[in-house]
DNA sequence: TAGATTGTTAATCGATTAACAATC
DNA sequence: TAGATTGTTAATCGATTAACAATC
């Protein structure tokens, strides 16, 4: 199982499977690493050695069919596990994320809320009622969560991460502008704002 | 100016500067390259070299003073430029954008919010009165924005963009899962939240 | 002096790009 | 057959890691 692919080939695959998405809506059926990387801006001989990591999806001299392709790379990143996640922190970007429709489009379900404030719990979000943190570990067996989503002050998150763990999750996906630390078994994403936003201030400083 | 600093280094530098300001609190003077190191999960010849490629900033046997080398990233971040930002498409995300506290602390303001929804126009959004994105050109030019946010669907996000390189804004931190096209000279920065929670998936289904 | 730690050069590792045979 | 396009090997490029002299 541990073939050792590369992070930024597995970075790609999602923007490989999107693209394929729209694609397909426009009804054509086959399509070559020229076209799918024009419209991705990554270099066609990129595009066919990511592919060539997982097997051979294309046939010489014509192309890639869509829809195979589109479901061969879903099934590679896992998206027909149908993960559910679970938010903790119902603020603002917790909130947001709640209502955030393009996670459905890749599989993913979100099943549950979590926050520690008295005012939130019991809020309805999204069509989804809050729930107290306190109730993590129930909820969490209950809902069969896969994946906790951090979007809780740093100052809180790793609590939050050894709760999620202790109740059972497989994945976390951490907001909070903090390294958290997880067992070795349970993959852990950080989303940091301030990297892209920080690199978008170098470079318009170096003009 | 065209030094070419390699991407990596410059996507680790917001994260030294945020450690540092951390690091300030606690009131610690000095550090070393392995203690930065150590709560970041970056090795300390990494975080040498990255340093090494702007100047030298410690003092052998000593270490790191972490007011200076915190000050020095800020402005090799171009972090004092205290850049502006307008956020166009106040939903869900653009609305917890323009609550995120953090980007204050980076030196970043949120001084416009723009919708083209008759509902959400004239609405308050902390503190902010959402404009009229017909009227972005004005609004952009009065309040001297420099950068441009875009929290829009994908089908508007290019039109989006267009109108805010022709009202003048310096750089784009677009969340559109989307490829924008804009010319060379204005930087832009994706952000695109199906790539880490792809990647999430993708590990989970690895174990 | 002994210990600590930087800055920098050299070595290694890994990712991207180029080239092209295979083949539809 | 001629043109198109993949899959794969080789070449190049770039980033990380290791090592260590300089020096506080």
């Amino acid at each position: 199982m541990k073939k050792s692919i590369s992070q930024a080939t597995i970075d790609r695959l999602p923007l490989y499977f999107r693209t394929l998405q729209l694609v397909e809506e426009e009804e054509m059926d086959i399509i070559s690493s020229d076209e799918l990387g024009r419209r991705l801006d990554i270099t066609p001989e990129q595009i066919r050695k990511d592919l060539a990591t997982f097997g051979q999806f294309g046939r010489k001299g014509i192309g890639y069919d869509v829809h195979e392709l589109k479901d061969k790379i879903g099934n590679i990143l896992g998206l027909q596990n149908g993960w559910r996640l679970a938010i903790v922190g119902v603020g603002h970007l917790g909130g947001a994320l709640a209502n955030y429709v393009n996670f459905s489009s890749l599989g993913f379900t979100i099943a549950a809320l979590f926050d520690n404030n008295e005012s939130i719990i019991g809020t309805t979000v999204n069509g989804l009622t809050v729930n107290d943190a306190a109730c993590m570990k129930e909820v969490i067996a209950d809902q069969e969560i896969d994946i906790g989503v951090i979007t809780v002050p740093a100052a809180e998150a790793q609590a939050v991460a050894d709760l999620l763990v202790a109740a059972g999750v497989k994945g976390i996906w951490n907001f909070a502008p903090i390294r958290l630390t997880v067992p070795p078994n349970i993959p852990l994403v950080n989303e940091d704002l301030s990297i892209g936003l920080g690199a978008l201030s170098y470079h318009m400083s170096q003009e």
